[in-house]
DNA sequence: TTCAGGATGTACT
DNA sequence: GTACATCCTGAAC
């Protein structure tokens, strides 16, 4: 499959969260193993305008630098003392955007996502477990064991240890407002959520 | 099946 | 001190 290049992700945010669906995230670990997933769901995030970014009104704090990095840079912060989110830089250099990588589904290894997940292999998951394996933020990067420590890798180097390829076209896309921002005012209803099913 | 409540640490006021 | 781009558990229905 084919590396998304930089100019993929040097885009208007909202267009490269849609054109994000059905695309191959890929995690390579320590030991050389490769964690595939296909993602499912996007929410856009634009600092110039948007209240809900972390960089809203290009502002710029020790976590928020990342945001200003080239596009296709990886943006990983702790969110409520114990859950990671993984977003993706775009925009030129400077303009702190992002995408919130929300879900996806296991394309390879799915016996590793499962046991960094819930302990145990896919096969021993319970109907409950399947149906809430990667469908959000915080598990997504659970399942890929991404912590801060990623923070900051270049997704155009394919041996950062992070990076994504063309996948197959997504179904039907489906549109939506973005999900927790209830505190940004106006920009809580910008249809800025992307997601299709299974 | 849905729902309330708690866990937990960092950034920023 | 407060809020946060969340998730899990356990109880009620």
């Amino acid at each position: 499959m084919e590396l998304l290049i930089r100019d993929f992700y040097d885009r208007d945010t909202v267009t490269v969260a849609r054109d994000l669906l059905g695309k191959c995230l890929v995690r390579v670990l320590e030991d050389g193993t490769h964690l595939v997933c296909r993602i499912t769901e996007t929410e856009a995030y634009v600092g110039r305008m948007d209240k809900a970014c972390h960089a809203y009104g290009h502002k710029r704090t020790p976590r928020t630098e990342t945001l200003f990095a080239p596009p296709g840079t990886a943006y990983i912060y702790l969110i409520y003392g114990m859950y990671h989110c993984l977003n993706f830089v775009t925009e030129p250099e400077g303009e702190p955007s992002a995408v919130l990588i929300r879900g996806a589904e296991a394309v390879t290894n799915g016996d590793i996502i499962a046991e960094n997940r819930f302990g145990c292999k896919m096969a021993e998951m319970t109907a409950y477990q399947r149906k809430n394996f990667l469908n959000g933020p915080g598990k997504l990067c659970r399942g890929l064991d991404l912590t801060r420590a990623q923070n900051g890798l270049d997704l155009t180097a394919p041996d950062s240890g992070l990076y994504v390829c063309d996948g197959p076209a997504p179904g039907h896309i489906q549109v939506g407002k973005r999900i927790g921002i209830d505190y940004a005012q106006e920009a809580a209803d910008f249809p800025w959520r992307f997601w299709t099913e299974v």
